[in-house]
DNA sequence: GTGTGGTATGGGAGCGCTTCCGTTTAGTTA
DNA sequence: TAACTAAACGGAAGCGCTCCCATACCACAC
């Protein structure tokens, strides 16, 4: 049989309501009924039942995450900085994919009804975010983290420099001696691409080297849309002596197709990522990239929730945190 | 305000008792009352508290899972063959990762005192199963994911045919003709480490060609303990013609190294490593590896402990999944 | 002695459900 | 027609906390 707090009361000889008041370390009260009762929940190993708590509380001191799928190799660094800070504020994390779809949604959407956590943290919620701005207006406190969708401003997000780490890759491609990349891009309706397109294009403008439309090849952040972007550019004849890849996974797809086809890396072809995911350190050759401060992501969008819990208002505008540059062999 | 179960017993002109008999299904009552309670249900889009129900009951409908730390990359799989399991039977999943050491379980000991969830997935408890051992004496139902430690038998867990995947690998080598494997190990103390290495000793030492304990290189999982494994076995002069590392990661550093001194990869020295990360397709030249069945370890530990919450008793002796062995460029 | 103002504590009504006992009603059966 | 039964439903006591609202006590002023 667990012990209550009515146990711990009357083992100490005074009411609930004082023990309460002693765990909780609000209202006035004398230090040696203090001390008593702190003796007698140590003696008992006396812990609160959070299902309690969060009943006559009304919060559950637990935060959600919904993330599109765990299986992407970045995402796990992101829950990583959110359920650090979590847990370090003695929060709990409770995680949802939505793998299954609708159905997923439809599931999701009954537990933020039944109020099984205070706020939510979302990943790229690709296709959710109607529905997430939905809950979000009818009050649940939510912080998206990376949204490559535009809807910024309406709901506080965490994001980071996209436009500007892909100026950076543009900068350093020049510096390098390379004028005419090759871009395979991600997903078209994500803000992201749209963002990381914009900034590279824009450098190489001004350095008049403006990027012909055909050397844009549009793909999906998966490994095989590199692939055949190098494969298709290469078999049309297009010119180019560099790849941007928006994001890592491609990249590598791109740096095989290359090689394959007798390229040499950097020599012939440079190729620049955009993530910086474990991996890139030890492709062959390891891949120049655009570092995302993904756990930092994690990390700040649980911090704004959590603030907001202690009375501080949402941010109206993203927090953004930079990205860094990584240089590696597949440039130089 | 929220609405409760007795704005909807008020609108429907039945008591409490009835709604909760037609939100659960039990008890026998009119099918008319019942489907205007259901009515009044929908118009109010009425959703149980979870809170409420929870202390109601005495479960949560939660479980935890206690993983050593998300940026590993194969964690992922694991996590997301539980989480499917899970949402699928509507159960929750409260994540808590070991990452800050003892105060990580300091406070995950609270949240289990505090009976925060059902029951307890845990994914390789390096260092804390003495501790798990004790929640699960204690009465919390626990599974264990790929335990590398011995105390199997005490706790119910999950794992995979180390000692088999690792004959394969063996198997593979020699059919290419390969007889003295350099090999890379995990840390010595984890269970998966041994058994891998008995496996594989075991298929060398029958077909005659037992290997040397110069050729076992112990590393630690990384990447860097590959390269430095076969770099140390070079610079020694050492005599192999193939690498088993006992992870993808360790594999993928060796055979940077190799390929760093001029070895070609497979003519010179095949590679086989373990895991089957997503990464090891597009390693260059693609990793031939023994596949862990990561995600449906997952899965069946997750419905191991569903499994008993509805009755079904704990088993007591591991559930085997079977690892599959992926030929790839690396060894032919 | 009465009044006043703290300070330390207790009582008990919730929080939103579940569930154990009834109670009512209608439908048998003798 | 009385007695009995089963089906359908309601009352209210929990579940283990929090927190508002007393209440008791004491010190000090008048």
């Amino acid at each position: 049989m667990p012990i209550t707090i009515a146990d711990v009361a009357a083992r100490a000889k005074v009411s609930k309501t004082t023990v309460s008041r002693v765990l909780n370390g609000k209202g006035e009260l004398d230090e040696s009924t203090a001390a008593r009762v702190r003796a007698v929940i140590d003696e008992l190993g006396y812990v609160p039942s959070s299902r309690a708590v969060g009943l006559a509380r009304g919060r559950t001191r637990v935060v959600a995450m919904l993330v599109p799928s765990l299986t992407w190799p970045w995402i796990g660094e992101v829950i990583q900085g959110a359920v650090d800070v979590l847990e370090a504020e003695r929060y709990g994390l409770l995680l949802y994919t939505c793998n299954r779809g609708d159905e997923s949604m439809r599931q999701f959407g009954a537990q933020v009804s039944a109020k099984s956590f205070d706020g939510l943290l979302v990943i790229e919620p690709e296709g959710t975010l109607d529905y997430i701005a939905n809950l979000h207006r009818r009050g649940l406190p939510v912080v998206l983290i990376d949204d490559r969708d535009q809807i910024s401003g309406e709901m506080p997000s965490v994001g980071t420099t996209n436009h500007d780490g892909a100026r950076e890759a543009a900068r350093h491609l020049l510096a390098v001696g390379r004028t005419r990349p090759l871009v395979i891009t991600g997903p078209e309706r994500f803000g992201c691409t749209q963002q990381r397109l914009a900034g590279f294009e824009a450098v190489f403008d001004e350095a008049g080297h403006p990027i012909p439309a055909e050397r844009v090849h549009q793909g999906d952040f998966t490994y095989a849309c590199g692939t055949q972007g190098v494969t298709k550019a290469l078999e049309s004849g297009k010119d180019f002596d560099a790849v941007f890849a928006h994001n890592d996974l491609s990249a590598i797809g791109a740096m095989q197709a290359l090689l394959d086809s007798g390229r040499r890396i950097p020599q012939d072809i440079a190729v620049v990522g955009f993530d910086d995911i474990r991996n890139s350190a030890h492709t062959q050759p390891p891949l120049t990239t655009v570092h995302q401060p993904l756990r930092e992501m994690g990390e700040a969008a649980a911090r704004t929730l959590l603030a907001h819990f202690e009375g501080t208002p949402l941010p109206n505008r993203p927090t953004v945190i930079p990205t860094s540059f990584v240089t590696r062999a597949s440039t130089e």
